[in-house]
DNA sequence: AATATAAATTATCGATTGGTAATTTAGGGC
DNA sequence: GCCCTAAATTACCAATCGATAATTTATATT
């Protein structure tokens, strides 16, 4: 039945690949740079990925669950919905590391516009956090936390435009702790403009 | 002297090839793109501008120099300083065409974090653009339109990251409209908290 | 030990990449 | 008319691109 042994599992590889891409971009990652970063052979990665652009697919897929796990372990426990916000948004932060930026953002500008496949993974991997977004809102709704007057959907719109713009900020050199600090500022702005005034 | 007559002119060249990087990026547009958009063969791009990498950086200058110009021309006797504010960035967003975004942040993301010269450039640029809001700003305070107590520069900071957020959202089809719709929400937010509650 | 199977590896492909050298063409100055 | 100059054009280059075919290696099963 079985042949040859692996010498890495595919997910090690195609996050070896992830990280390639998220790096450098998709035109400026070539094969060769595949190769070096998942220790595999060219000819083998068409076997297990498919060409490049497949495995570009299956990378951000990859990115997608990653990010999507990291946001929900973000809560954690927290019962303040508000706390809840704050620590997911932050996960997107430590995701973005300094120099590199979120491969989603990356990817919206370099890839979305060329590639119908890319963009639809990309929209709908906005729609999934803008939703987790909408819904902690509401929450802290129901909780007096935030105004009821808030509109959710353009609170959170207004947060996620704010995250994609640290993302490139964060692509180009600016701190994980400068884009937090930007971030809870521009959380406070959104969300609780009342406080805002009774300082 | 002389010798023979040039084709077109050197920046209308230019202003071609900018385009042509604005459109599919750096990585992805090739000699034989730039070829095409200008109008000129390869080897007279290479005597004219030098080579690709060259090129990119006059395009990336010209870019500089043609929205510089268009923000200060946005306010064309205003004097309400908070409506020069809101020109100002409409022409922004105006620059960033559906389906392409902005060239600086576009180069900000796919080129900045691999090439300290587009990066140094890119930064320049981003400076110039903040001060220039941040002299409307202040303005804005003098004529008592804008709370004494807002900081100035995260005012700013916070416009500008939201502009770079909307620039991304622009390249992967966000119309101008709604573009320009956000920006205001935001601009309320981060220069009027007080008349948001008080409607 | 022989076989079946699947992964790894080598070798190779045509096309395209960015970049140049050599040549031709079109003017102005004398 | 001829020369000088500068732009335009053609032809060409090595290197790299993404992608495949053919072959070798290593395991599990029988």
């Amino acid at each position: 039945m079985a042949g040859r042994p692996r010498k890495a599992e595919p997910e090690v590889a195609l996050t070896a690949a992830m990280n390639a891409f998220w790096t450098k971009g998709y035109e400026a990652t070539s094969m060769s740079d595949l190769t070096e970063a998942t220790g595999l052979h060219k000819a083998s990665l068409y076997q297990t990925f498919g060409d490049k652009h497949q495995l570009f697919v299956s990378a951000l897929k990859l990115y997608f669950t990653k990010t999507a796990k990291a946001q929900k372990d973000s809560r954690n426990g927290e019962e303040n919905p508000i706390k809840a916000i704050k620590a997911s948004v932050d996960s997107t932060i430590d995701q973005c590391a300094q120099g590199k930026g979120c491969l989603a953002v990356n990817s919206l500008i370099e890839v979305a516009p060329f590639d119908s496949e890319i963009d639809r993974i990309l929209k709908q991997f906005r729609q999934r956090l803008d939703k987790h977004l909408a819904s902690l809102v509401d929450e802290a709704k129901k909780k007096k936390l935030v105004a009821k007057s808030i509109d959710t959907k353009e609170a959170v719109r207004l947060i996620s435009v704010f995250l994609h713009g640290l993302s490139a900020n964060m692509a180009s050199g600016m701190s994980a702790n400068k884009a937090r600090g930007l971030l809870h500022d521009q959380l406070d702005l959104v969300l609780a403009p009342r406080k805002k005034l009774q300082r």
